[in-house]
DNA sequence: TTATATATTTACCGATGCTAGGTAATACAG
DNA sequence: CTGTATTACCTAGCATCGGTAAATATATAA
């Protein structure tokens, strides 16, 4: 789905920074909501997102809960105190990440920045 | 040196900003010249950089040029014409992209942006 | 002489995302 | 009724990218 190479790094914010914002969401609609947002531009792979998913499970910082949809089976995932956490440390790291960027790609410019 | 995950994908961009820039260095002034610019927080390790800069010359975007300095070698990149045209387009990928990530981690501004 | 700074190189490793396939139910068109 | 698209999840194996750590070499300061 995705010819991106700039994700890397960035995916794990993503999913936990929209599960700040949406308390409870599943994998599929995770990925219809990058690909909203971003016009199509960025679409999240499942390759990518379910073992991504499956790790922060693991890791404490997302837990799940299952539910029948039309006879269809939707795991939705949400954070953890320990997810809500991380979601503020991660989305710093990466904002400190963009400035850093912004220093060495526009030696002009030098303003406030956030994201 | 670096610890930082999320320089993935824009390491090549950075080399070829800062050689659009400078027209001329060599692979340790990259590494320091970044480490001034971010004030230590991005540090490009030798494992990374001579990699990539044996990669960018090999796919014709530098040229190299040894110069001898107090009895060391010295080796000179900059952009060759097609690395010039990379730059633009490398630079307007990562500005997209950071656009995007704009819009998934803060949907409540969408101001305009420039790196 | 030992450590630090300058300067380049590379073998091997680890993390992360992608490809491509499988499974399964629903819905709609032919 | 069959094929295709959409919804929804999962995973083995691969590719890419950067990091670790070591080697090599010179100069200089402690």
């Amino acid at each position: 789905m995705s010819n991106n190479n700039l994700i890397k790094g960035s995916l794990q914010t993503i999913i936990l920074k929209l599960l700040e914002e949406n308390e409870k969401m599943y994998g599929y609609e995770i990925t219809q909501r990058v690909k909203e947002l971003t016009a199509g531009e960025i679409k999240i792979t499942e390759g990518a997102l379910y073992p991504a998913l499956h790790k922060l499970e693991a890791e404490g910082l997302l837990t799940t809960e299952i539910q029948q949809v039309d006879n269809r089976v939707r795991k939705y995932y949400s954070l953890t105190k320990d997810g809500q956490k991380e979601v503020t440390s991660k989305m710093s790291e990466l904002q400190g990440f963009v400035e850093n960027l912004q220093r060495i790609l526009s030696p002009d410019l030098k303003p406030g920045f956030n994201i």
